[in-house]
DNA sequence: ATCGGGATCTTCT
DNA sequence: GAAGATCCCGATC
């Protein structure tokens, strides 16, 4: 369930091809539990930054927590393209905090990903925060510091067109995925009740209160 | 391990 | 003008 990469069987970067939109689900719950133990992979300057996403939520296109709700503006414009773009926001003047869009062009929806555990770039991100490996990318904003997603990234396309590889894309598992979880949502006062978080059971690198995670 | 307060600033009411 | 899809740190159990 939580078991490291030992140093003997480290990741093949270059089998980390990205999801066609194809491959990914209509539906934005279903996209929610789909990205569970997927790879979320950025190339950058310093290199191939990637981690198994652990933790997600869903933000639905008649939810009155989504930032959608009440139609497009300026910040949630990247909720309304078709599914598989990112949506990148600033959270709480700060942090910036990455979505995969999730529905059709003209309906706003997302899926949040709340959490990674790192299997690439590790040697950057600690240089840049030390801290301990399953805690680098526990929490959206500490998600988009470790994987260096800013607000520049909002509205990439996530998926692969033709034979071109995005700087910013979702990858495949590279192991198997464990049994996945549902609870509420975090951080959120409206629709507070509804099961729309999931999480990877067991994984260490999943934020939140621990009642939340059984 | 869990809880609570402060920081910080853009967005929308 | 208030609230907010968070984080960090210190206090407490």
């Amino acid at each position: 369930m939580d078991q490291p990469l030992a140093p003997h069987c480290a990741l093949d970067l270059s089998e980390l091809r990205p999801l066609s939109r194809a491959e990914l689900p209509a539906d934005t719950v279903e996209l929610s539990r789909f990205l569970i133990g997927r790879t979320l992979v950025h190339r950058t300057a310093q290199g191939t930054l990637a981690g198994r996403i652990v933790e997600t939520e869903a933000y639905l296109p008649d939810d009155a927590a989504s930032h959608a709700f009440r139609g497009p503006t300026k910040r949630n414009g990247s909720m309304f393209l078709r599914r598989g773009h990112a949506y990148v926001y600033i959270s709480y003047g700060v942090w910036p905090c990455m979505n995969v869009s999730s529905d059709e062009a003209g309906t706003g929806a997302a899926v949040l990903l709340r959490a990674l555990e790192i299997v690439s770039g590790a040697e950057t991100m600690l240089a840049e925060k030390p801290a301990p490996l399953r805690d680098l990318a526990r929490g959206p904003g500490r998600l988009a510091r470790a994987m260096r997603i800013t607000l520049g990234d909002d509205g990439l396309d996530l998926c692969a067109t033709g034979d071109a590889v995005p700087p910013l894309f979702l990858a495949g598992a590279i192991r198997q995925i464990g049994e996945i979880g549902a609870s509420v949502r975090i951080g959120i006062t409206k629709e507070a009740d509804r099961l729309l978080r999931f999480f990877e059971r067991g994984n260490s690198a999943v934020s939140g209160p621990g009642r939340l995670n059984r």
